[in-house]
DNA sequence: TTGCTCCTCACGTCACGTGAGGTGGC
DNA sequence: TTGCTCCTCACGTCACGTGAGGTGGC
């Protein structure tokens, strides 16, 4: 029976976890060792592997320790079950969050060699994918940002309204299409990188001054947070597209 | 220019977050008020809130402040563009963990009820689906744990071996197929959990002598640790095809 | 004056990790 | 005896959160 028994150490080279975690699951009462010597020494049996493994297993799944020290105190089948419920549903949850993590990745990526190769204020022509859109019908706050709008975001104009007065709407992408009302057509956009710092209206004008013919109705303003990453300014990215409509 | 700053707490608002975050990030510097008044105030504008929107954006592509500072620091695009890319990797990681995390649970939600249903020592018959697995080919720990083999796994035995000596063989699942190089096929099987403490020879007689018919040669003995949850013994689930091969 | 906001300590949380300094077993 | 393992403090880390106690502006 005494030869069942492992030190600390032991213990932790079989379960794959520093010793320390031992000490600490033993201090929080997650996991004692089976025994105790009068020195103060800690012996851990074969058996207590497989508690160790359910602890790992329920961390894979985000619990953290006290969740995972209910769940096993939990007395039915049907206890442990109401949590696993609850954890499938975090689990989706971060399962968005990693989506929506690499589509912005995946943007914010193609948009800096997209910047690197034009740089600003270079006019060019682009392909793109049709992409849908919701507009914020309240008052817009003072600032852009993407913890309102998520990973794309901006203004839309009107090109007929440009050389006279502004008319601002704010757009914002989602990939969940419920409340996206409005598409982007796909298509070819004339694009331009510029440097926003005080006096939209001269930006606007600019681009459209530099446009080879007259494009689309719709003057795309998108912000680019990552892009700019300075403190003055920000970059910003115009779009029309190059079939009048 | 004074009217464009605003105190901690309305910052704090705009920008969605606790006003000690800000503090905090203050005190890192990773975020300094733009100006501090002579009786200790913290004065932001909303120039800042684009930085704040970065470092946001940042967090949710999982960079610790440490790493959101570096990427503000950075001198060129070229730079920033390679924390981006590192980033990917772990992204992907973590969905890899999470997919893992989904299967997981949804096996073990699965396996909860079918357990709830049969209880221990009632043999059923199952439709399964195909799976991939892979041998353990050295020798196997003295524990079989999650931690080693992910959410499936267990111990093949031959059939024929059952009545006098055992042979075993550790089974992994795994969802990558390049080193699965077998599969449990499709198709009917007869299953039944049983409580396994010291004697597996016993255990996989008493299923063998209940089945009605001769069976497939290979018996699964899957470990289901999520079941267990208790000090005293495992769970564990036997399976033999229910079509002779 | 009241109520609100602002500040600075200082300590708590989570799940450990990292030494320092000392003891015990072969 | 040497080298290895074990122990217990105690403090560090990460990204904040939580009061306590006091000040400042309208």
């Amino acid at each position: 029976m005494l030869s069942q028994q492992m030190s600390a150490g032991k213990f932790a080279k079989l379960c794959g976890v520093h010793k320390k975690t031992l000490f600490y699951y033993d201090e929080i009462g997650l996991l004692k060792p089976a025994y105790r010597a009068a020195n103060g020494y800690r012996y851990y049996t074969a058996q207590q592997l497989a508690r160790m493994d359910i602890i790992k297993q329920l961390q894979l799944l985000d619990f953290s320790l006290e969740e995972i020290h209910d769940y096993l105190a939990a007395e039915t089948r049907q206890q442990r079950q109401v949590f696993l419920q609850k954890q499938e549903q975090a689990i989706l949850r971060q399962e968005m969050a990693i989506r929506r993590a690499k589509e912005s990745l995946k943007l914010n990526a193609a948009q800096m060699t997209e910047f690197d190769t034009y740089g600003i204020g270079t006019l060019f022509l682009e392909e793109t994918k049709a992409y849908p859109y919701v507009l914020q019908e309240k008052e817009p706050p003072i600032v852009l940002g993407s913890q309102h709008y998520g990973t794309q975001f901006g203004l839309l104009f009107d090109t007929a309204d440009i050389p006279a007065k502004q008319d601002r709407y704010i757009v914002y992408y989602q990939s969940s299409q419920q409340e996206a009302m409005h598409i982007r057509p796909a298509g070819q956009y004339y694009s331009m990188y510029m440097w926003h710092q005080k006096d939209i209206h001269a930006l606007l004008q600019k681009f459209l001054g530099d446009l080879p013919g007259k494009g689309g109705k719709t003057l795309y303003y998108a912000c680019c947070p990552l892009l700019s990453a300075e403190d003055a300014g920000e970059i910003i990215k115009l779009s029309v597209a190059a079939v009048q409509d």
